[in-house]
Formats: structure tokens, C-alpha cells, sequence
DNA sequence: TGCTATACATAAGAAACCAATGCATAAGTT
DNA sequence: AACTTATGCATTGGTTTCTTATGTATAGCA
């Protein structure tokens, strides 16, 4: 389990880029989705899970979808396009960040340099 | 520039990095050589720094030393033992949440599979 | 003389998150 | 039938962490 401090800032790309790649989800989904994917390593606490879902609807990068599950009614999110331009750019600025970043921590312990295949 | 979001979280480790590589630091030094090494990408801000190095030393993580340049005085920051180790943690989390991350955001546009040298 | 850089520091407010709680249905268990 | 766990939405109070702004002071340069 990560320290919060580090998943704090990468929630939204977590969620623009899940949408992207899955077409649609909900919450609860996204949640189950990401503990799993990462062994629970990251696990996304509804309390700013949802709060953020909201604001990316009303920023206009999410639009919903109703459906009813027996007597439930499950809220579906999907990108809008520009939701979706935007995760583009999202996750180039997180990998350009975490290269950056790996650059500047580098010298701490010598890693082997990286190739392409 | 990032956004400051993504930076945030990453002070302490960026801190305790340098002072591991560099034996000692004084706060002015470390906001401009991120920039530097950062080429401007990462920017520490005063108001964010002079904080976290006061919660390192009262934590225990660092030691100062005060040297007088001319009628000033410098506050040299170093790592005390639990400091070192406490370094060592912070930079292999960063990684570790890196490579996790990069993994989550693996399907969105494949990229080439990375391989040691 | 005035501007910029160096160098420390704090303080008020904002942003983002966590932990807790709440409501409700569904499924499984004893 | 009763209880527990899982599913699924959501909000609220408090904390941490950062930003912006400000303050003080020395030093160098034009």
C-alpha cells in the first residue's frame, strides 16, 4: 500500500485513463477496478473517488448514464471528447513527470540504463 | 512546468534524494538546483521548502549545521542515520509507485516493452 | 541609487484527501 | 429468519500540504 501522499494529484488520470481504455464505468467499479489491476497497492477511497467523478462531470470531460439494476440505479461515466483529449494529456504529463522525476532521484542508487525493444 | 498536484507528495522524497547524494544542502541551493536539473519542469516554492526541512529535523531526519557567509547566516541541511534510511525508503517508494502507475496506464497508448541492459 | 539575487522565514487561505458515517439493495451464511 | 458481507451511491468534518503573499536582511551589479 502506497503512502497517500504519492496517489494524491493522480486521480484524476487514473480515472480519464480508465475511461479512455474501457469505455465506460461506474464508481464502484472503478474502485475494484484499480485495487485489482494493482494488487492493492492503490486503492481509491470513495470519499475522493466521488467528489472527483462530480467535478470532472461538471468541468464537462465525464457525461452519465442511468441504469437501472434491479431496484438500484447504477451511474455509468464515460468520456466526453474532450474528456478524452484531456486524458491524452494527462497521462503524458504524468509519464513525462515520473521521468522526470526517476531522472532527478537517479544518482541516489544507480539504476541500469533503460532501452527500447 | 507540471502541475503542482503532481509534484505534491514528492517534497520529502526529493529532499531526503539530494541530501543522500549530496552530503549537505542548504534550502536556497535545493529550490534552484531541482530547477536546474529539472530544466525547469519541477519548481520548489520557499513556502513549501522552509516547511518540510523544519518537519525533517524535528522528526529526526536531518541535522543542521550554521556556517556565516560574510554577515549572513547559512542553514546547511544533512541526513542523520534514521534520515539515510529513511531516504533509502522514500526514493525505492517513489519508484515503486512509478512503475505501478505506468503499469495502470499501460493499455491506454502501448508503449514499447522496456528492457535492462 | 535602484534592481536583482541570495537567504532565511511565517501566515492566511485553498485544495485535496481521509475517515467516518449514512442510506439502501442484494447475496450469501448460519 | 437473522446476520454479515458485498454492492453502490453520497456527504461531512477535519487534517495535511501546498500556494500566494509578505517580511526581513545582506550582497552584487549597473
Amino acid at each position: 500500500m502506497f503512502p497517500q501522499e504519492l496517489v494524491k494529484g493522480t486521480l484524476q488520470t487514473i480515472v480519464l485513463s480508465l475511461l479512455a481504455e474501457r469505455g465506460r464505468m461506474y464508481g464502484y467499479e472503478i474502485t475494484q477496478h484499480v485495487k485489482e489491476r494493482t494488487e492493492g497497492k492503490i486503492q481509491l477511497t470513495e470519499g475522493a473517488l466521488y467528489p472527483t467523478l462530480h467535478k470532472l462531470e461538471a468541468d464537462g470531460l465525464l457525461a452519465t448514464e442511468h441504469e437501472n439494476i434491479g431496484k438500484r440505479v447504477r451511474k455509468y461515466y464515460k468520456l466526453t471528447d474532450e474528456g478524452n483529449a484531456q486524458a491524452s494529456v494527462k497521462v503524458n504529463e504524468f509519464r513525462s513527470f515520473s521521468q522526470t522525476m526517476n531522472d532527478l532521484l537517479h544518482s541516489f542508487t544507480p539504476q541500469p540504463q533503460l532501452s527500447w525493444n
